[in-house]
DNA sequence: TAAACATATGAACAGATGCTCATATGTTGC
DNA sequence: GCAACATATGAGCATCTGTTCATATGTTTA
């Protein structure tokens, strides 16, 4: 930062400020809190991560126990459920337990807006459900997945 | 993953499936493909991490030009220009250049949007506004900066 | 062209993250 | 209680991330 100059207050800063007095004001204004920050991007780092995003997006129709969640996402039952933890203490999934088995559903309605916005940015300009699967090798395992239940 | 049993296809799974077939059949067809589900958790990679919360919230009011984010966001210009690229990378963020200043905005409403969505959830059932700043030992530097522009 | 300023970028490093493996906890039925 | 199943958790490890430092690139003005 060598091409900033320290005032007698130690705050650095550029030779001159560029934008007017009035736009640094307002930003600063309407900047929330230090923990509304911190707390806003912990909540997008839940979302930062392509195996929580399969999760949510089988939450998105039903509720589902954590075995077959595994199944579906494709990895093992210690990383989903880690993976669970996170989004539970997120409160973005909440359990219900039936016997051995703990159903996982989503919290609130929020988690389908958020991800719905940001699918929407990654397709902006496209058609609709340009995202959506269409057949693949998949369709085999979830073949032979319904045959056998 | 000790208690899946592996069938003769190497598929693992539960040793009986708890949701419906349906239900099964209906996640799968909803969820969108590899490329949509990795794309999406990278765009929110970016906003996970409060140095770029905090330059996608001073953009929300005007462009801004590198020096002025840094001193705003209180690190380093160098730290800013790294983080600018993910956030212009990620098409977020756009540059304009002026002499040897370079101005950025933001490039979408996507943004705003998301960005509040998250803020809804973190505040749900909360008093609106609860986020914004209460006077701080930040206004001190603020004055100071204002007062030698 | 040289000097000064504004921004960008590569290397390096500390800290965070996501998985696996082993094991613990909780629940049911015998 | 005990065995079997379903889920949760702690340790360890490889990889990723965000910052700093040094330096390069781009622009303006003398």
């Amino acid at each position: 930062m060598t091409e900033l100059k320290t005032t007698e207050n130690e705050i650095e800063m550029c030779e001159f400020m560029h934008a007017h007095k009035d736009t640094v004001r307002l930003a600063q204004s309407q900047m929330p809190n230090d923990e509304a920050l911190f707390d806003l991007a912990e909540l997008y780092k839940i979302f930062g991560d392509s195996t929580r995003i399969k999760i949510l997006y089988i939450l998105f129709e039903s509720e589902m126990c954590v075995c077959d969640i595994a199944m579906l996402v494709g990895i093992s039952q210690s990383a989903i459920s880690h993976q669970l933890r996170l989004l539970k203490q997120a409160n973005l999934i909440k359990p219900r337990r039936d016997g051995k088995t703990v159903f996982y559903s989503l919290a609130d309605d929020h988690v389908r807006t958020i991800i719905n916005n940001g699918m929407e940015h990654i397709f902006e300009g496209q058609p609709a459900n340009t995202h959506r699967i269409e057949p693949t090798g998949d369709e085999a395992l979830i073949k032979h997945i319904l045959e056998n239940t």
